[in-house]
DNA sequence: CGCTATTTGTGCGTATGTATC
DNA sequence: GGATACATACGCACAAATAGC
């Protein structure tokens, strides 16, 4: 169709994205050394012959790349040279901790103590022998009528003191442990992998057994890696997905 | 938790950080609940009394935010209600993406051109009837004998020009575009869910039919949210599982 | 100190292009 | 083809921050 060389970029018609491009490459080939000022917009758009809103709309976007800083009175001076993925922090927005546990509610089917034996004071990251306590329960989202997840929430019995206000008020189990006893929530470890639903849970879950679901299990670590809970939550694949979205963070022009 | 409450002081005079503090509480309060339209820029000029250049610098941040996706013709619709919680990812960036594809090697078995059908449009968020680049292939982890994912990579048609370099060499096929192209990846949305691994699949995976497999499927974008290439990996159960860590931050809270 | 010129930031109006229905 | 809605692009005016006189 069109004998462009290999290596070319696709022509944009775009004159906001063809100016962006050109002071790219005169930043990126030293024309416009970092530190040193780009012209004023008004001299852009004499230089390119188009209006200042294109040219705005072309250094936003070396803006949102990191590459300049525009100053009110001062001009639009270059930060950097190049798009440096490495130190560009990427923030993302989890969707669902918090959230998550306000939009469902979670109605408990048992409760009781357990000594960790050794494959769960793995999952629990705790000495062998270990006193805990377990609740298990049926996630519902919204008025769903059937259950989101099958959930295993372990406790550690050091906060045993919130046993009885699981449930009853649409807050995280961590948050209920925060308040009680003035801890922070200082990191949270998440794995997700994929299982067979077995003979027991489907019945529990009114799905067919042998069908597929998602296993996130959360452990919320408090001061030092010690682990204050560990949440098992067993996902029909039909009724829940895991999704987030990282975006790459403008830097903020103020160069405080 | 840094809901502005009612009473709070509204620092800003600016027309269009009003109408974005606006229209992100009507959005988190439910108003505009995820996946509904927004009013139109024009309904919205009206309703705030303001111009068309405000209100879509109003949305605009809206969108850099991740509230929001746009899409012309269509309008402008609702994509999260949330937008930031109190954690952070720190294990598994962008920066650590190229990593991950680093240690692993791509074995292509097949590249096609496909044409968006209605549901792999709806997968790579374009309209029908467009042209992609369907490669297909099996990943391997270091010296590992069996696969660890069956990867399908959908590659815009307009990034035609990276094909023949698939696979030669150990860089994610997104970095290729980027550089031969001199375009930016933006964001990238991520779902992963749970499924059985068909008979087809199963047997390129040297699996057994009907076993769990975990659903990885990420949407690179660039500006104004278009899609560059969307991957989708499909792991055995028991040869992949998904674990990050967040560790607490500091709420940012600076809307500035 | 105030004044002015410069430069980016905000905001308005309008027109045209393009994608979707 | 027409209606709708976002995208691009032009023009203009004034505000705010800065630097220099």
């Amino acid at each position: 169709m069109n004998a462009r060389s290999p290596s070319t970029p696709v022509a944009s018609q775009l004159q906001y994205v063809l100016v962006a491009q050109r002071l790219m490459q005169d930043i990126t080939s030293g024309r416009y050394p970092v530190g040193s000022l780009l012209p004023t917009e008004f001299n852009l758009c004499t230089q390119f012959g188009v209006s200042r809103h294109t040219v705005r709309e072309a250094i936003r976007r070396l803006q949102e790349r990191g590459l300049v800083t525009r100053r009110r009175g001062i001009g639009t001076s270059v930060k950097a040279n190049r798009v440096d993925t490495r130190y560009v922090q990427t923030s993302m927005a989890i969707s669902d901790l918090p959230r998550y546990v306000e939009e469902t509610r979670l109605v408990i089917a048992q409760t009781e103590d357990v000594i960790a034996d050794a494959p769960l004071a793995e999952l629990l990251q705790c000495p062998p022998g270990q006193r805990w306590i377990r609740v298990t329960g049926l996630r519902y989202a919204g008025r769903e009528k059937l259950p989101m997840a099958l959930s295993h929430i372990y406790i550690n019995a050091a906060y045993g003191g919130i046993r009885k206000r699981i449930g009853t008020i649409k807050v995280p189990v961590y948050t209920l442990i925060e308040r009680q006893y003035g801890i922070t929530i200082v990191a949270v470890e998440q794995e997700i992998r994929a299982g067979i639903i077995g003979a027991a849970d489907a019945r529990r879950l009114s799905v067919k057994p042998g069908s597929a679901g998602l296993v996130v299990s959360r452990r919320y670590c408090g001061d030092s890696d010690s682990t204050i809970e560990v949440a098992v939550n067993l996902h029909p694949a039909d009724r829940f997905s895991y999704s987030m979205s990282m975006r790459l963070q403008a830097a903020t022009g103020s160069d405080a």
